[in-house]
DNA sequence: AAGCATGATGGAATCGTTTCCATGGAGAAG
DNA sequence: CTTCTCCATGGAAACGATTCCATCATGCTT
């Protein structure tokens, strides 16, 4: 447990000043001899500079936070393993939260992540605009993944204001100032809408939608699809935890037993989904069809195998990472990552 | 985008010293109306003490390192959601890097960590004593999950070795010196015991191991369980990446088309195990009986849903970042947590 | 040959905190 | 009344890097 050099030791040691073993080390102007004595005596000392001083100094702690709501949904763990490997190749640490759904423990995370002068932050966010704007008023480069932040003014309204507004029942809504931080999303319109068509195709009317939090987007871009009048009904939302998911499929098949259909807005909704069905002695899809978000690698083993949208969880937690490590003064733009509707047997023609 | 209060605001604003409001703040000495007043500057500035400070004048980064092989191995994500729960409880973050079951990687990523003085990690380790070892001279308090690094001399010598030492046919290896840090480790022996007696009691003899990167431990208690002759052509090792899992399980099956059940030493070699059977025609559990390590959610999914051998992956986690935040002066000692057969659908009689 | 530009170099300031130490005042004990 | 003790308090020194700036030497231009 010999404490490690520091670069003052390495100056002594190869009789310079410090000013010029920063240098050298960071690529700074120096004399070929010098240069050449001063790397041979760090690397004789096995010298590393204490990331410490230098955060200290730059008033950043370098590194990039990432704030996902469950470690153990696969998605979120795919979009993780894309971000730290963008993070990896760039050789910045990873400072990683589980915020549970929970927009409190989010919230406190960010204070976390603020204290520690984490600059960068990846964030697939539970919380709203009261919770994002004070994080980015501290002059922190925020990407969201997956999805933006429900006060956040989406880029496209969604579906149920269309109505509302078509309906000339309402006034625009006085535009919640939309937070000024790019986000890498899918494209969960045409995603669910593809899904739709195709259990429409299937002769399906009365399909569901099994949302988490979250999910409104998606939710949203469901209404949309299957078009007005849309029944309420069958559109419902479980909060974070598997049980609170199970619980909300169980439901929605016995509240509505004539639904023959049903989209999960999530892969830890359509495992509820299956085991809700199961338990209630539906058979997939021959008394029900599932489309599920997100292709994780159990869908297969499913049986059925699951239909499912595919969404390119590690890819888009890469680009959010490289959007984040890019991130300077001008603020980089969102990008759209598309979705793929893979078919497995999940989703069968209706039987009356 | 204005800048953070610094301690120095705060002691200008409320007309003390620095020293006093450390003081006040870390819970030192004042009299109650400094205190008072401290406090409430302090609120009124919004002043959160920046981590980078106390960093450096503390020599150490705070917070704990994580390094698990894949977060989409879901109970690498089950085990890494114990660590994040307990460091939340404490209020340290957590740097998170994912290995992917390459020890060069590993070796990366502890360079790393000790390059931003973070002291106290937690690693499902993939490289042996040779990368392990810096580390804890390092100074480093280090708390091994799931698995013990390869060269470090278990407490329990393994079955491979007793058979030599039994033999004569080898002396007892010089006793690589143990690595200095404790585990949180299932038991691996009662499990793979338990379950190769399960299938035993099913009629099963031939019976195979298949194995990922780190799971020797496991292979030897499998190893143990069967009993000399072990036929080595059934102990079989992918390394760490679902394709080679796969390649694995269908080479395992299309070489020895006689076994008739299969433990998978981990849920990612248990997925490719159930794709290559059904891709070979084989059915579970009819032709092969399927024994799968971790107990995933998708597991009851699975038909039929598979019988597993379960470790308290989250507990895991949770413990060991007890281990390592506890961590003082004298070495904590390590724990073993129980394993637990589940038996679901996946193992049925032997058939002729 | 003198002046000027260029480039290498080291000293010192800086970042925001904790902590050591000296100081001063107040209360207690003699 | 004096001396001793104790505590609140603030100044200043770390911590380990980066970086500004002044200095000095060298080589080139005029």
């Amino acid at each position: 447990m010999e404490k490690r050099a520091t670069i003052k030791d390495v100056a002594e040691a190869a009789g310079v000043g410090v000013a010029t073993v920063s240098r050298v080390l960071s690529g700074g102007s120096a004399s070929p001899s010098t240069r050449e004595r001063v790397l041979a005596v760090a690397a004789q000392l096995d010298y590393r500079p204490s990331a410490l001083g230098r955060n200290l100094r730059q008033r950043r702690t370098g590194g990039i936070g990432l704030l996902v709501p469950d470690l153990t949904d696969t998605f979120y763990a795919q979009l993780s393993e894309g971000v730290l490997a963008c993070a990896r190749a760039a050789g910045e640490p990873v400072v990683v939260g589980s915020t549970g759904g929970d927009p409190e423990q989010e919230a406190e995370l960010v204070g976390m992540l603020l204290e520690q002068s984490v600059d960068r932050l990846i964030a697939v966010p539970t919380g709203g605009a009261d919770t994002w704007a004070p994080a980015l008023k501290a002059g922190m480069t925020v990407v969201f993944a997956d999805r933006l932040p429900a006060e956040a003014a989406p880029d496209e309204p969604d579906a149920f204001t269309d109505l509302l507004l078509l309906d000339g029942l309402a006034a625009p809504p006085p535009a919640p100032r939309p937070l000024d931080a790019p986000a890498v999303l899918a494209d969960d319109r045409a995603g669910v809408r593809t899904a739709v068509r195709y259990l429409r195709g299937l002769g399906h009317r009365r399909i569901a939608f099994l949302g988490g939090p979250g999910h409104e987007r998606r939710a949203g871009a469901f209404r949309e699809a299957v078009g007005a009048p849309v029944d309420e009904e069958l559109v419902v939302f479980a909060t974070g935890s598997r049980d609170s998911a199970y619980a909300a499929a169980s439901g929605l098949f016995q509240s509505r037993p004539d639904l023959t259909a049903v989209v999960a807005g999530g892969n830890v909704l359509g495992e509820a989904a299956v085991l809700a069905a199961r338990e209630l002695d539906l058979r997939v899809p021959r008394d029900v069809s599932l489309v599920m978000y997100d292709d994780v690698p159990w869908a297969e083993l499913c049986s059925p195998p699951l239909t499912v949208i595919a969404q390119p969880g590690r890819d888009m937690g890469y680009r959010a990472a490289e959007l984040v490590l890019r991130g300077g003064p001008r603020r980089a733009r969102s990008v759209t990552l598309p979705t793929e509707l893979i078919v497995r047997g999940s989703c069968g023609p209706r039987r009356t």
